[in-house]
DNA sequence: CGGGCCGATTGATCTGGATCAAGACGGACG
DNA sequence: CGTCCGTCTTGATCCAGATCAATCGGCCCG
C-alpha cells in the first residue's frame, strides 16, 4: 500500500485531443472535440536498456509509448525485480494522483516517448466529468488487467502461467502485419520470468516443453506462433490441473 | 482480460453521501454537498458462507460492507479459487462499468451490506466531474493495492508472503480497540492462501514458524499480535532472500 | 572473417512448498 | 457435560521449479 503507483492506459479510450498526437503533429496540439488545454508535448529517445524514470522521480509528465516498448517494474530490497507491466505503441503510463514514480521504467529496445503535462491533463479532469470518467474507465481497465496478472502470479505452473501471458500477449500485442497468430515478445525472457513470478530458465524450459508439444512454433527468439491456442486456453483456466 | 472485474473502493475516498449513508439512517439519503441524487439504499443480511453475489450475476448494486466481511474469488475451471481481495465495513464492493460480477463473494461471518443502486451512481458520475474523480481516485487506490498484491504473489517464498499480508492486515484493519499490534484476521486459512497462491498447510506452518522466531504472538485463531514489525517488513520486502 | 559479449538454452542437482495423511482443537448443539 | 463436525495444526513424502553450471547462438565490432 505504498501512495501511489503511476497508471498506465489504453489509447482508445483516451478524448480524441490525446488519441490524435502523432509524432508529426506539432509540439501543441489543440482538441477541438474536447474541452482539454492546449497540451505542450515533447519527445524523447531512449536507447535500449534505459531508464525513462525511476521509481521515486518526480512524476511531472504523462508518457504515451510513440515506439518501441517499456518493463515497468518494482525494485525489492535484495535486487530481485517484479515486473507488475509492459507497455508498448499507444499506452500511457504515468497517470495517477501522485507526485512520484512508484515503479521504474526501461526501454525495451530504441524507445520514443511522448511527453504529456501531466498537471494541465489532471487540472482539465477535475472540470470536466467526460475527462474524469476517461479516466476513471482507464483506471478501471487498468485494474482488470491487474487482477488478470494476479490470477496468472497466483497460479501453480509454469505452464499455465506462460499459457495465460502468450494469450495476453497476443490480445494487446501489435501483431506483425500479415499473421494474427504470430505473437511478438520484445522483451528479455528474463522480463517475461519476473513477471510470472518464474526464473528465466524455467521460461525457457516452458518454451521448448510447449514447442514440443505441438501448441507453439518458436518462429525466433522474439517471435512465437500459436499452433494450439484452445490448448492454450485449457493450460491458463485450468491451472496446475492434473489434465 | 475478461471484461470489467469490479471494483471496490474505501469509503474516505467518497463523496459525503455515501459517507454518511448508516445502518441507521433512513433507507433514502439526501447529500447536500453534493450533487449526487436521492440514494435508495436497503440493506441485506448474510450469513457465515454465503454467496452475495457470484460471477456472472447481472450488477444491480454498489454494495457497501457495513459490518462482517468478504471474500472476492475468481473460480477456477479446475476448482481452485484465486482469492483477489477481502472487503471490510467502509468499503465498496462493485464499482465499474460492466453490467455482470467477475468474481463471487462469500460472507466471512455474518454480514450486513447495503445496497447502493449502480445505475444511480453512474449515471452522476457522467454529470459531475467530482463524483467522476472520486471514482477515478477510487479505481487508483484499488490499483495501488492491486499492484502490491502483484508483488506479494509474485514473490516467491512463504515468509515473505505471509509476513507482507500480515503487514497489509494490519494497515486496513480495523483494530480491535485497545491494542493497535493486534491484528485481526477473519478469514479462513484456506482464504488466506488462495489469497497469497499457497496451501493452507503451508499458511499454518508459517504461522508457527513466525511464533517459533518471537516475530508474532498468537492471542487466538483469528487474531495475532505483532512483536517484531519490523523483521516482518524486512522478510516482506527482501523476499525469499538468503537472511 | 574472427573474437567477444550477452542472452537463451540445456543439463544436473537441490529444496521449498504441495500433497497425502493423521491428529488436535474448539465451537455448536443436544 | 459429552458428542460431532469443521477447521487448524502437525507429520511424512514427493515433485515442480529454483539454483548452479555449462554450452550454444546471435549480434556487434574490429
Amino acid at each position: 500500500m505504498l501512495p501511489g503507483y503511476a497508471l498506465r492506459c489504453r489509447m482508445n479510450v483516451l478524448p480524441p485531443c490525446l488519441n490524435s498526437i502523432k509524432s508529426e503533429a506539432p509540439a501543441a496540439v489543440r482538441c477541438e472535440a474536447c474541452p482539454a488545454p492546449w497540451m505542450h508535448c515533447s519527445v524523447r529517445k531512449f536507447q535500449k536498456g534505459q531508464y525513462p524514470f525511476s521509481q521515486g522521480d518526480a512524476q511531472g509528465y504523462v508518457y504515451r509509448v510513440q515506439s518501441g516498448g517499456l518493463t515497468l517494474f518494482l525494485s525489492l530490497a535484495n535486487g530481485r525485480r517484479q515486473v507488475v507491466d509492459f507497455a508498448f505503441p499507444g499506452d500511457l503510463v504515468g497517470l495517477g494522483s501522485h507526485r512520484q514514480f512508484q515503479f521504474t521504467a526501461q526501454a525495451i529496445t530504441r524507445t520514443e516517448l511522448r511527453c504529456i503535462p501531466r498537471d494541465e491533463l489532471r487540472l482539465q479532469s477535475l472540470k470536466d466529468a467526460r475527462i474524469a470518467s476517461m479516466l476513471y474507465e482507464t483506471a478501471a481497465f487498468q485494474l482488470e488487467e491487474a487482477y488478470d496478472h494476479i490470477l496468472t502470479a497466483g497460479q501453480r505452473g509454469s505452464e499455465g502461467k506462460l499459457a495465460a501471458f502468450l494469450l495476453a500477449m497476443s490480445r494487446r500485442n501489435v501483431h506483425h502485419g500479415d499473421d494474427p497468430a504470430v505473437v511478438h515478445l520484445p522483451m528479455l525472457r528474463t522480463d517475461i520470468a519476473d513477471y510470472l513470478g518464474l526464473t528465466a530458465e524455467t521460461v525457457s524450459r516452458t518454451f521448448t516443453n510447449f514447442k514440443a508439444q505441438g501448441l507453439i512454433k518458436i518462429v525466433d527468439q522474439r517471435h512465437v506462433r500459436l499452433i494450439e491456442p484452445r490448448s492454450l486456453v485449457r493450460l491458463a483456466n485450468a491451472i496446475a490441473a492434473s489434465g
